[in-house]
DNA sequence: GATGAATGAGGCTTCATTCAT
DNA sequence: CATGAATGAAGCCTCATTCAT
């Protein structure tokens, strides 16, 4: 679980590479134990440095927690635009592809703890939060309903609030991020991720598609 | 530092007349800031009493911990299971009932904290987390599960993975516990629950009916 | 050195107490050693509790730093005004009292003390200088200045720049606190203090008198 | 932690071609902020090299400091004794000369500076405070006994303890050297160096000379 | 020689825990 | 029971010192 120093020694590494060891090791600490349980010192060692090393390139633990976030702000989602632009199929099968592509690219990447950590943070840095906030989930959710706003204007997806449904839809792709990073990782009642997608593909497309009865339950009755 | 979890730990069942004062401000200030942030002098200022006032009724900081967890596992669901045996209705009206009221009887309770705690503390306290699944995770999942199964059986919903639906239907219930205890307290991006939940029950109501159109854009092309 | 705790429990000290103990303490530390070469743990130590005790009465190192100044401004400037207008003997013989009850009221006390630390500190601490200035040093030069004037007045003292004379002529006095707490604690070069004020009160004293002949060698020749 | 002062320390001359600049930025800092708060970092920086380079040449900065001070032990003393062994005019003109030149050639120089670093770092430093004073200090004691020596001989001073008037008459000119390196670095009551002089010449002066009525007040009454 | 990245001992500070009242 | 002063282990951070380049 630690990485030792072998036959390199330790100096001999790229200094440029240090900050990104650090940040890395960081991001796990602080995802796996939280930011005030998290040690400088076990981030050090797990980076393969000692203790004072840390400060030569961070500040301080808030400064690296902050660093942390930002560098993991991955900007994968300007892509994910272009292609909601170009495509050109059912909305459905898009909404398959951008979830699938979504969890490939975001979810299984380090921005899943990230999302973790905002969610466990979010009381202590506010203003990181905010920061998270505006580059990342603001702009997924409007990603998302340009999506949903697509369907509907294609006469694929029924007329619907697209922004309420935009939160609803998130929802368990985010759960399946924090799950990886807490009961996953406690061994607790895994969830296998694409069988999971795809099966919430499937209830969500039936939900969304225009042909399906408008018969909601309470007005049959 | 970790002790052995056993089937039923003996802090499980701690029913004293133990000072809710202390219960309820541990459970706001762990939910807010997480274990590690949270000092106990802020706990006993919270609940009115000095610091030495606490140790008079937990051992220490992790046994009040424990004890916030143990406390808050109301056992709504035993009432649950009864209301979903009894009903007679259409299986789609049963599920909206019950949605909402799991929002009234449990995410608006206290246990929506529990929840955004076990998330962020999984990793330090994998037994409790543990007790905490078994206390309720598994046990509303067993609930949803028969919901889903009774509408499968009475023939209103498709035929589906009850197993992996119900993973995906718990995702905005529970997101949306935990968003009332993160960036809801951050006063950003704020979800109203009911408007949320009312989004959410329609789109996956559409998505578990039989008479929906079994048409997955996948096999459409 | 140390004092060790005995017979009594350490916690039974009243606690009014305390703040002056760990001040005492501190104050002597500090003068001996200078701000930044004391350590927190031998103030503590020194005063017979533990580390975290000072911090139950002070913030940090640097607010312990300036109470151990302002607790020391003693206020005797005051009185010393009073002799001062009420004196009706010779200037001469005010100007010797003057002096040996500073010494004995101030020079013997803390503040001779105090007086090095600002010396040493000032180029870390401006402003708690500056706050020794307006207390300590403005106040007592004005008082001297009280002293020259009143024996000008009178005609006993020779007219001269009284502002320049108070500077001159607190010199050697503070030079006599300085030393007790540096050279003279090195045991090198030990000034005996009522002998060197002795001859420190008759030397100014001829310099003063208004009788003596103004004959400056320089205008001699 | 403190060696044993010996009567000549092999560190008190060291003429290598050291880098002045070094020992420059180092007394500087060591006056300015103390011993202990002076960073190696610092000095490295103000000297334009790095801090690895102060190495090459200080062992560490214990040694350091006392290149610092030997090094800024100027010998001018043995100049000024020539001098007062030739001067053939009035004691009082040569006692005016002397302390100008002092100013001059020391009280000016950067060996104010050291003064003040004796005094603050005279706990931390016994030893090297032992080696200023049989340098410095016992010598320029002994010039200024000679002079009032002189003068009383010659007839030209009252007949007086020496070394007590000796002990008077350097602190004012010390007390120069400290507070331009206190609290006229901090703007404080700033002291006009030659006024100060010129009053203190004249006030010793009248004290020292022969025909000066012996009319001290207390002998009077 | 000169550099500056790396180290780790040590000091400041916090806070869970104790205990005499 | 309740208190809160006291404790000291532990974490953050600094900086004197080292050493491969």
């Amino acid at each position: 679980m630690e990485y030792t120093s072998q036959s390199k020694p330790r100096w001999a590494r790229r200094k440029d590479a240090r900050p990104q060891e650090l940040l890395a090791a960081a991001l796990d600490l602080f995802v796996e134990r939280g930011y005030a349980a998290t040690r400088l010192d076990d981030v050090a060692a797990k980076a393969g440095v000692s203790k004072g090393t840390l400060y030569l390139y961070f500040t301080n633990k808030e400064e690296l927690f902050k660093a942390v976030v930002s560098e993991n702000l991955l900007p994968v989602l300007d892509e994910a635009e272009g292609i909601i632009d170009a495509y050109d199929g059912h909305s459905a099968q898009l909404f398959r592809e951008f979830i699938l592509g979504w969890w490939e690219r975001i979810g299984e990447t380090s921005l899943s703890g990230i999302t973790k950590l905002m969610l466990a943070e979010s009381g202590n840095f506010p203003e990181v939060v905010k920061f998270y906030h505006d580059e990342v989930i603001s702009r997924s959710n409007a990603l998302i309903i340009r999506m949903l706003e697509r369907g509907i204007a294609r006469g694929e997806f029924r007329p619907i609030d697209t922004a309420r449904a935009q939160q609803v839809i998130v929802a368990p792709v985010i759960m399946l991020m924090l799950w990886k990073h807490s009961f996953n990782a406690c061994q607790i009642e895994p969830i296998a991720p694409h069988e999971y997608l795809e099966c919430f593909i499937d209830l969500i497309s039936h939900g969304l598609l225009s042909n399906a009865p408008d018969t909601t339950p309470s007005k049959r009755a």
